[in-house]
DNA sequence: TTGTCTGCAAAATAATATTTTGTAATTAGG
DNA sequence: CCTAATTACAAAATATTATTTTGCAGACAA
């Protein structure tokens, strides 16, 4: 079903296009990218059915919204074994405040994004987790946002190497948008 | 022209529909909603014109794209003064790799979610950030990332306190908001 | 009551998405 | 070198949707 795709610099510049505005009509696309709408069209479903990109998601304006409280939480874990590190992120996924979370190379061992609606909701969660003895986590540190100094502006696709480049000899794909 | 508006239940659900799915057809989203499609229409274009959301971004999966490697780079200046702060915020907007950068409670006065082609890349930036002795900065950590366990999910809607309108009796922030 | 305002649905229209078709360029096999 | 077979594209045709317009009903104030 999901067909490898060559990504030449119609396609490149299509999915770095949806990634920075995923508003656009298609003919707003395929005038950007210099393609028919038809073949435009083509290209985006056959890129969405091969997994290049997901779905598409409004960015909301939390501040305008509601209250709420950014930070990041780092785990500590007792041992890092398989199946410790398992449960850990199984439980981890069922917590929606925790927004992401990875695994670092260095001494702390997961490091996630959370949002929650204040101090006291942290404190809970994070009380919650240490107190789940069977999680094995030694330490949790919470580190509060104070300001977003630089918003997510999306990944930085024209300083990547992507695959398939020795075929691209086209111009650089489309710029960032600033703020 | 910005117009501060009811965040009654439906344009709750519209907000967060279109935060976690926003390649919704206007008529998907009216009976997702339970509206008239005219209705949720004219209730989206408000939403957006009063900047409640901005754009929309397709989540590309950009391990299938190229080789890259995710990093947290913390920072530490030598003084955290209102003159340090701006001068290094700005540095760090020049740098596309840097895809967003918080200012932190703690020891470390920034983290900053970065994506590289490659290990050489992301030494070279930050080799070039701390010769830069006009930033102040005292240190730099990296932390690579070993692996995504919990991808972004959005905002946890559900389980924050939204505004009611008549606490929207201040100025209205217009941010930009990340994905 | 009367008038104004607001939000909604329904209808009408404008625009777009999506499919279909034909064609030129490319490739592989003989 | 020739001939399918394949691919990607544009153009046309059609299906679907976006967007505007209209009028109605409820809320509210004078």
């Amino acid at each position: 079903m999901k067909k490898k795709l060559k990504i030449d610099s119609y396609n490149k510049k299509i999915l770095s296009t949806l990634h920075l505005e995923g508003a656009l009509t298609n003919i707003e696309l395929a005038e950007r990218v210099n393609l028919s709408p038809s073949a435009c069209f083509q290209r985006v479903k056959a890129l969405k059915e091969a997994g290049y990109f997901r779905n598409l998601h409004a960015d909301i304006n939390l501040d305008q919204l509601c209250e709420h409280v950014l930070a990041y939480i780092e785990f500590t874990l007792e041992d890092n074994s398989a199946p410790s590190r398992r449960r850990f992120v199984s439980r981890i996924h069922e917590i929606p405040e925790i927004m992401d979370c990875m695994q670092l190379s260095g001494d702390v061992d997961y490091i996630s994004l959370s949002c929650f609606p204040n101090l006291k909701k942290l404190n809970e969660i994070c009380s919650g987790l240490s107190d789940q003895t069977d999680l094995r986590i030694k330490h949790i540190k919470t580190r509060i946002v104070l300001e977003r100094a630089k918003w997510f502006l999306g990944y930085p696709l024209s300083k990547l190497k992507w695959l398939d480049d020795e075929k691209f000899d086209g111009e650089m794909i489309s710029e960032r948008v600033s703020i």
